[in-house]
RNA sequence: CGCGGGGAGGAGCAGCGGUCGCUCAUCUGGCCCAUAACCAGAAGGUCGCCGGUUCGAAUCCGGCCCCCGCAACCA
């Protein structure tokens, strides 16, 4: 059986999780369902990000313990996860024993030669514990959070990692697909971003700055990891590694027909540059590809604290539900570039789609099957056949490049050629019994087709239509159940 | 000259060399199984501006204007 595995990012947790979070969560557990039932073998992991500096500080502006803290967080997002009907197999954290031995085990396995140690030297802010670049300043030299605060040049011992060995195999990996990066315009960026040479970069932290929270590096009671790089680690450590008989490393990772991470384009330069390189440096085997998704803005401004315009997704859900703005994301979201998200177009989106389009369309089918009572099991008509091939096909061909928008618009193209049917044969005029029946099985045979499309988008909906309809040998009954989405207003 | 994306009827998008297409909203007609829903039809655009290539350009080339991202710890 092939086998499939997949992950979200492991979000960072100094704040709660915002729609466009929601939106890498759908996507994928899109991906995993469909994979599921077309019967390979998926496993599905998601997260969160812990180790960050910044937690101490979030932490202690909040006046209570970074453990508290980042565990109140993932646990938001742990039940973003459930609200959202995800249906991932696994949920880590970084803070977990398991993966921090895990991705001390990495950095053991990386090559000798491409971890060295060198002295950075750099402007610091005391305020925010972090260095920053002359440009970024002000022109009195200060940061913008703590004006009036000198900014001290601090020289530190790091370890460094030779990313600047790899900058051919990794043009070769990303040009060649071997490592597949979707869309076209994320990989023509990062192929961009290599030819412009790469540099190694920093991967530990003294423990002084980051007071010991974190992933420590190995014999180095003094370094704590760069958070990037024990995050990276996530994907294989919460599948065993570095455990020699860990089936799921084996199964998932090791011997994985396809390892897909699902990214958001913000954090795409460490999942196909740095990733690769510190896998292939500890001999490990590659992801094969990368989906890289926009972000979500809400009313047209990019999502920010600052702004004010955050919008917590499971007060959408609460008022609306989960398959709502399931489809929401998947249908107005376009899958390659940023979308927008505003009340006003989920409640259109909403009342056109979910109640005017599959709702009522479910509803009369419905509603026809039950006044007919058993319908024989019969072949449904050339037409119809044909119809529900081509809509499978196409959403399967969408799916496979990513493009939830279009691939989902397939189901309510059959929903609009059921639509047209209903008008076109009137059944409800139709005198004798059996010919009705036989008329109105092709529309349940219909429905029953959308709620199988529908099942990795709007599972809960699709679990509705399904019990509504009662296959039983030869005879269907169909049974009518309460409003799939009332209108709204 | 930092890199990239985009400017299309009221809104959101597909098209990327050959009569501007789709969805939503609007109007008219049909239907009455259905959630004032559904079906058919209509109206509405000089495809950012200027110039070029071409028999022919939203589509290719050059210039300009305007938005929006990214620029090495933001999904």
């Amino acid at each position: 059986m092939e086998r499939f595995y997949l992950t979200t990012a492991i979000p960072y947790v100094n704040a709660r999780p915002h729609v466009g979070h929601a939106l890498e969560f759908v996507e994928a557990d899109v991906i995993a369902r469909h994979e599921r039932s077309r019967k390979k073998d998926v496993y599905f992991l998601s997260g969160t990000d812990e180790n960050a500096i910044k937690n101490l500080q979030a932490a202690e502006k909040e006046g209570i313990s970074v453990e508290k803290f980042v565990a109140q967080n993932s646990g938001a997002f742990e039940e973003l996860l459930k609200a959202l009907n995800v249906s991932h197999d696994q949920f880590i954290r970084t803070t977990d024993k398991k993966h921090k031995a895990g991705a001390q085990a990495l950095w053991r396995a990386t090559a000798k030669e491409d971890l060295y140690k060198k002295t950075y030297r750099g402007l610091y802010c005391i305020g925010c514990e972090q260095f920053y670049e002359s440009d970024e300043l002000n022109e009195r030299g200060e940061c913008s959070e703590h004006p009036g605060k000198k900014l001290e040049t601090v020289e530190e011992e790091n370890y460094f990692f030779k990313l600047s060995r790899y900058e051919g195999w990794l043009r070769e990996l990303i040009e060649s697909d071997r490592l597949k990066i979707v869309p076209e315009v994320r990989k023509n960026e990062i192929l961009a971003f290599i030819k412009k040479g790469l540099k190694d970069f920093s991967v530990s932290r003294p423990i002084q700055r980051t007071h010991g929270w974190g992933v420590s590096v190995p014999d180095e009671p003094h370094q704590t990891m760069y958070v990037w790089y024990d995050a990276l680690a996530n994907y294989i450590t919460a599948l065993g590694y570095p455990d020699a008989g860990a089936e799921l490393f084996k199964k998932y990772w090791a011997k994985s027909d396809v390892r897909l991470h699902v990214i958001g384009k913000g954090i795409s330069r460490f999942h196909t540059v740095y990733w690769p390189a510190m896998l292939k440096s500890a001999g490990l085997p590659i992801p094969t590809v990368e989906f890289v998704h926009g972000y979500v803005t809400t009313d047209g401004q990019k999502i920010s604290k600052t702004l004010g315009n955050v919008i917590d997704p499971s007060e959408i859900i609460k008022k609306y539900g989960a398959d709502p703005l399931r489809y929401y994301l998947l249908r107005e979201i376009p899958a390659y570039t940023d979308g927008d998200f505003t009340f006003r177009r989920l409640e259109e989106r909403y009342n056109a789609d979910l109640a005017n389009g599959l709702g009522n369309f479910a509803a009369r089918v419905l509603a026809l099957g039950e006044q007919v009572g058993d319908m024989a099991v019969a072949r449904v008509e050339r037409e119809v056949d044909e119809k529900i091939k081509e809509e499978k096909e196409i959403l399967k061909n969408k799916l496979e490049e990513f493009k939830f928008h279009e691939s989902i618009g397939a189901i309510w193209d059959l929903i609009k050629c059921g639509d047209e049917m209903v008008n076109d044969k009137k059944p409800w005029a139709i005198e004798g019994r059996e010919e009705k029946a036989a008329a109105v099985f092709n529309l349940v045979a219909i429905l029953d087709n959308v709620a199988v499309m529908l099942n990795p988008f709007l599972p809960e909906t699709a679990a509705k239509i399904t019990e509504s309809i009662q296959w039983s040998g030869d005879t269907v009954r169909v049974r009518k159940g309460g409003l799939l989405f009332p209108r709204l207003k």
